[in-house]
DNA sequence: CCGCGATGTGTACGGGTGTACACATCGATG
DNA sequence: CATCGATGTGTACACCCGTACACATCGCGG
């Protein structure tokens, strides 16, 4: 494999993506505003990404890395056996209140799906990550259904400017685990 | 207030610009894509919407009433009393399957909140109108995880591409409602 | 009936965009 | 060291965009 002159330059132009997106939006997202943010001539970005949509899988892809190696190394969610609807619930919380302009990045980029085809199977990789994830403390059906709440509440708080009410989430993500002790 | 020529022709630019979010997605919203597709001049979108984020505004708005008008018409969740499971998985696994291009075009205008602030408020009342419909059926807390439940499921299964399992769908909602007859 | 504001129309300007392409430069390979 | 492909660079083109603005046209109030 040759070696390029600038083996990070790859790596740059995402990151620059990233960046780019969070300040301006997918709407400002331009071969040359992140040529600009990376500090790269132009034509590297075109050489790099032929499209647009090349760079929004890429940026997306390394969010999903980033965060899912993040819940990973912090154990987000607890270990297992613990309170999964509080933690879920904090979890929630937490991505609203706490690191909002992030939470809005991750989730433009993953919503971006909804019209790029190309972003379809990163986006499904994002479900299925979060599924495989909660599936450590309970069965897949149920955590199918926490992963689409989670997104849910997330999305709602984010759309409407609006907090989360900790205790009334973790009462909601409790229902649906099914309270211990009890056949339903 | 003094009568327009065309007196429709605000309404006309309206219903232009939900046909291009439907075939263009929002990032092919123009003044002059919704002149075309309304037949009429651009400085005529110019002149009744200044910015671009007033017709998103205006095109939410009337898909928003529109949605809640079909609901109130048709009970698209059946009459009070039914089972409100088995009515919301039928309603998502429509939602998704029947007319996706339709759902597609909501929920991009829905989540055009993420960035545009002029159209949170709007998004803000779609939540409303939803959870207050559902509080028809049950109290308020219920309500607003079955509207975000609702919107989790739809998102995911519009973004993947996959289908949604009814049966499995009418499991979760009827955990977050509480099984009738037991006292969980 | 006349004037004025609301509404409608056409055009032009400056700026941003994707794309293409010719050229420069490097690393490996023979 | 000659060569060739991968990588990097600069520029130019055609296109679309928001915006502004001068002008036309209509309806209503005085």
């Amino acid at each position: 494999m040759a070696r390029r002159y600038d083996p990070e330059r790859r790596q740059r132009l995402i990151d620059a993506a990233i960046r780019v997106v969070g300040e301006r939006g997918i709407a400002g997202l331009s071969h040359r505003a992140v040529a600009a943010a990376a500090d790269v001539p132009l034509g590297s970005t075109t050489y790099h990404f032929a499209t647009l949509d090349d760079l929004l899988v890429a940026a997306l892809r390394q969010c999903n890395e980033a965060f899912f190696r993040e819940v990973g190394e912090r154990a987000l969610l607890g270990a297992p056996g613990a309170d999964l609807a509080a933690e879920l619930a904090r979890f929630v919380e937490e991505t609203v209140s706490r690191d909002r302009p992030r939470a809005q990045l991750e989730y433009e980029l993953y919503l971006a799906a909804l019209r790029h085809e190309a972003v379809r199977p990163v986006a499904a990789e994002w479900v299925d990550n979060m599924a495989a994830l909660l599936t450590r403390w309970t069965d897949p059906v149920t955590a199918r259904a926490l992963a689409a709440l989670t997104d849910g509440m997330c999305l709602q708080a984010l759309l409407t400017g609006r907090d989360i009410d900790r205790e009334e989430a973790r009462e909601v993500f409790a229902r649906i685990i099914g309270k211990p002790g009890r056949d339903c």
